[in-house]
DNA sequence: CGACCATTTGATATGGATCAAGCGATGTGG
DNA sequence: CCACATCGCTTGATCCATATCAAATGGTCG
C-alpha cells in the first residue's frame, strides 16, 4: 500500500526536562563564537529525543559529538528523516516558535544547547549574529532543496549520493563508518531497508564498494558513484 | 528506468538582461513595507526566466500578479519544482550568493524585482527587516520539508494534498482555477503526468472532486481528501 | 477546417515494496 | 563456556503501484 518507508511506534522516551547540565567530559568540538558561549554542553543517549515536533523551539542546538537525526512523521507511522547532523553541525533553527521537526540521538552524543531568546535578542543589536542565523537556516534551505532531489532519483543514484554525502562529511577520504542503522538510511533515502541493502550488496558486486561491516563502507569507485550522482 | 518526473529541454529563453522597469497598469497586489518600497515591479511573459540556478542572485522577488514556479534539474533533464508562488508570495530569497534553484512565469505575470544589496544593507541597521529576511527563509524551510513528506506518500495522497493546498491559496473555498499545466503538477509531486490524471480521474468518479475543464477542479468531498492527506 | 498541443485513456512493463526466511553478531543465563 | 534468544542485516520469492509506451480525444488558434 505505501510507496516507501517503513512504520514506526512513537518515540522511546524523552529526559529533556531535566534541562541543560554541565558536561562531565570535555566535547571534542570546542565552541568559538559569541553564539556557541551562550550554550551548555548536554549529553544524549542512544535513541534519546532531543526535541518533539511542535514543541516550543526554546533552544537552538549543535552537535558537539555523535550524530543526530531529525526526521517528521505522517499518522499512520511512517517516518521521513529531513538531516543527519555530525559535530559541527547546527539544527533547529526555525525562526517559528515551534519544531517544525523531531530530533533524536543516534547513538550517544553530546549536543551544545543554546537558549534561543538571548541570540535573538542580540541578533537584535548585533547584525552580524543576526545574519548568521539568516545564513545557517538558508543553508538548512538548500540542504532540504537538495534532498528533494534525492527523493525524484532512482534506488541505485539515492544510495549512490548518500554514500558520497557521507564520505565527504564523515570522513574526508573514501572510507565511511556510519553511525546510522540500515533503517536509518531508509528513511532517509525514502526506500526500505531491503532495497538500500540490496543496492549496496549490488554496489559491492560491481566492485564499487566494499562493506567489510555492516556499518563500515570503503568507496572503491568513486568515478562510478559520481556518475550514479547524475 | 526512472522513477518519476518527465525529461524536459533547456528553459525556453531568458530576457531578463534588461533589467526592472516599471509596469505599464497597476498590479493587484500593493506594497506596504519599506523593503517592498525598494523594488521595482516587472512584467514576465508565460515561460520567460526569470532567474536560473547558480546565477548570481543579485534580487529577491515578489509575485504581484500571476504564478511562478522554482526548480531544480538533474543532468539528464528530470525536473522537480520546488514550489509554486502566488501573489503575495516571496521567493529567490537564499542568503549564499548564487540562486540555488531556477525561476520561471506560469502565464504571463507580474513580479516586484527587489535589489538585494541595499536590503541586506538595511537589515544590518534595522532588526525588523534582518528578522524579516530570516522568518521568510525559516518559512520557506518549512515548507520544503513538508513537500518532502509528500514524494514519500501514495499517488492518491500526494495528489489530494495538493488539491488542498490549492484550494487554500487559491481561493479559500472550493473552487481551483489552477494556473499549472499536468505537467507541472507532475513535477511538483514526483509523479508522471498521466498518473497525475488519472489520479483525478478516480477522485471525480468518486465523487470526491469535479473537473469542469482540465484547469478547474471543484472539490466535492474535502473530508475524503483531508482523509487521504494522512 | 486543419494543425497543434494538452490531456485522457488503454495496455503493458518494471522497480521497488512486501512477505518470509536465513544468517551472523552480540549478549544472557545456566 | 556453551546453548539460546535477540537484533540488525541480508537474501529470496512474489506482488503491485506507478512508469512507460501508445493511441484517442478535445480544446485552441490561425
Amino acid at each position: 500500500m505505501f510507496t516507501q518507508t517503513t512504520v514506526h511506534q512513537a518515540p522511546l522516551h524523552k529526559s529533556f526536562e531535566r534541562g541543560p547540565q554541565l558536561p562531565a567530559s570535555k566535547p571534542s568540538y570546542l565552541p568559538k563564537n559569541p553564539i556557541e558561549l551562550m550554550g551548555a554542553a548536554m549529553p544524549f543517549k542512544s535513541g534519546e529525543e532531543i526535541y518533539g515536533e511542535k514543541e516550543q523551539a526554546e533552544y537552538f542546538y549543535k552537535v558537539l559529538d555523535g550524530c543526530v537525526r531529525t526526521y517528521k512523521m505522517l499518522n499512520d507511522g511512517r517516518r521521513q528523516i529531513g538531516a543527519f547532523y555530525f559535530a559541527g553541525d547546527t539544527f533547529g533553527l526555525e525562526a517559528g516558535d515551534e519544531h517544525t521537526a523531531s530530533a533524536e540521538a543516534i547513538g550517544d552524543c553530546k549536543v551544545l544547547v543554546i537558549k534561543r531568546s538571548p541570540v535573538v535578542a542580540l541578533a537584535a543589536r548585533n547584525s552580524d549574529v543576526a545574519r548568521h542565523l539568516w545564513t545557517l537556516t538558508a543553508s538548512e534551505l538548500s540542504r532540504a532543496q537538495e534532498h528533494m532531489m534525492l527523493l525524484i532519483k532512482t534506488a541505485q543514484e539515492r544510495v549512490a549520493g548518500f554514500l558520497l554525502d557521507m564520505a565527504r562529511r564523515l570522513s574526508g577520504n573514501d572510507e565511511i563508518d556510519l553511525p546510522m542503522s540500515r533503517q536509518d538510511i531508509a528513511d532517509y533515502l525514502g526506500l526500505t531497508i531491503e532495497t538500500v541493502s540490496r543496492t549496496l550488496t549490488q554496489f559491492e558486486q560491481a566492485a564499487t564498494i566494499s562493506v567489510p561491516t555492516s556499518r563500515r563502507i570503503i568507496v572503491r569507485r568513486r568515478g562510478t558513484l559520481l556518475r550514479l550522482n547524475s
